[in-house]
DNA sequence: TTGAAACGTGAACAATCGTGCAATATGGAG
DNA sequence: CTCCATATTGCACGATTGTTCACGTTTCAA
């Protein structure tokens, strides 16, 4: 039981800290059985590694470089993280899914429960960070040159790998959804890929924040019933929400952020 | 009890740092009736084998969740980045370079000075995602099975892609150097993918930090002498390195750390 | 402004570490 | 069977690291 080394205690420490939880020197003393300046010490050293920051009775997780791309934008944030914990409670456990490149497909990867057993595969390098600290599911990346507009890979190379998946769901990330121009995005390459992905998948969910309602991008994808489940923002407007419902998409609304 | 061979402990350790727990040498001592210093010693050989972490007191288990890179940005990382640079400084403009996986060929993305024209390819999520953000560098990613213990591709699928690639100069990420033991790793499908990807390279350039020189690892690579440059610390010990020298290795010296 | 709590530093002390050495198995070759 | 190489262990030593305590300083809040 006693089976901890002594200085287990900086590990947890760091785990907290990793974890986004703050610190305190008085609990962390009393909980370890320590005095408060052998806490102090730990969390001084910490800091130096700039793990944390050090505040007056305790310790702050540090947060700010490790978020790669325009994750902290913060309304914005909660907005897409209603749908993106929509679109992963999609998903069971053992299936094979697919998460495409996109802001709103970065947060499923926060949103997915712990211990779920999945094999996830991804052309984001975003999303393949997010996704390697996690024990629980299978990774696979899809190389090839990398896209520095879209952050991942959608060159040929790209489109061979996935033809060979058997993808239970996708996430497709879209750049506009509407009922004449279905979903389409920016750049040529990207649609492509997109379009091969969907050829490869059972299922393909979208998920759409309001300003992506209702527009067109240059390169279509795929029609709109195309889409197995289109995730839309609790109050998403009902003129094109219901035009779109008319042609064919099974829509989903989210739960409004907490 | 007393009448277990040694590897039975050694096992039973082992099982039990797999499983997540944490040992203490002085528990252990007293479990098997050893002296820690045979704990300790047991230890250190399971801690050389990348079984487990060394810590003060005892032994901790190499969690996949624990990031090894964003953690090792304390005293080693101005010993690492130390060596990044020297290395940075081999690369001209317009190769095409190949950054294997490891914490310090991480860095040299940091080293590298700007707009300097290249093209880089990895099988390194980590790296990948920090040379994202350089727009004058073009990016391949090496596709496949992400191995979580090594934070990167080294599935059959990698070793195909960096077959086919005409490498200018590659930073083999090394476990271990020694004159016996070559150049050495950790794991067998990560051994086999940097076999194939010095194969491919026209020059192979290994950065050795201080605790990886002179010893080795279950997986050889390379001899040392299919090294073409060994990049080592400015402190590094004479012995092995001279010994090194000896066997046809081209020695580096960075400079200390300022 | 003032008191209490938290802080950093340095010294004393305890635990742990690594290494060299000698003693004791274990196992194969002659 | 003997001999030798190898592996493992326990012990002693100096070196390193962690812990606590004492003391003066800084920070926070009233």
């Amino acid at each position: 039981m006693s089976n901890d080394p002594p200085l287990a205690r900086r590990d947890q420490i760091a785990a907290r800290l990793a974890d986004g939880q703050s610190v305190s020197s008085a609990t962390l003393a009393a909980e370890f059985g320590m005095s408060e300046d052998a806490i102090r010490r730990d969390l001084r050293l910490l800091a130096a590694q700039g793990l944390c920051r050090r505040v007056y009775g305790g310790a702050l997780p540090l947060q700010i470089g490790s978020i790669p791309f325009d994750q902290r934008s913060g309304e914005d944030r909660d907005r897409k993280f209603a749908l993106a914990r929509r679109g992963a409670e999609l998903i069971e456990p053992g299936e094979f899914v697919f998460l495409d490149n996109g802001s709103t497909n970065l947060l499923i990867v926060d949103a997915l429960p712990d211990e779920i057993e999945l094999t996830i595969a991804t052309n984001s390098l975003a999303i393949a960070s997010a996704l390697a600290r996690r024990p629980d599911i299978g990774l696979l990346m899809v190389g090839g040159a990398v896209d520095p507009l879209v952050g991942g890979c959608v060159d040929a190379g790209a489109v061979q790998a996935v033809a060979m998946m058997n993808i239970d769901r996708c996430f497709l990330g879209a750049c506009s959804v509407s009922t004449e121009g279905g979903v389409s995005a920016f750049e040529i390459a990207d649609a492509t890929f997109k379009r091969a992905l969907a050829d490869s998948s059972q299922r393909v969910i979208v998920l759409a924040t309001n300003e992506k309602l209702g527009t067109s991008a240059p390169h279509r994808i795929l029609p709109t019933d195309r889409i197995d489940q289109l995730v839309i923002e609790h109050d998403a407007p009902d003129g094109p929400a219901s035009e779109l419902t008319a042609h064919g998409a099974a829509l989903l609304r989210a739960a409004p952020a907490p």
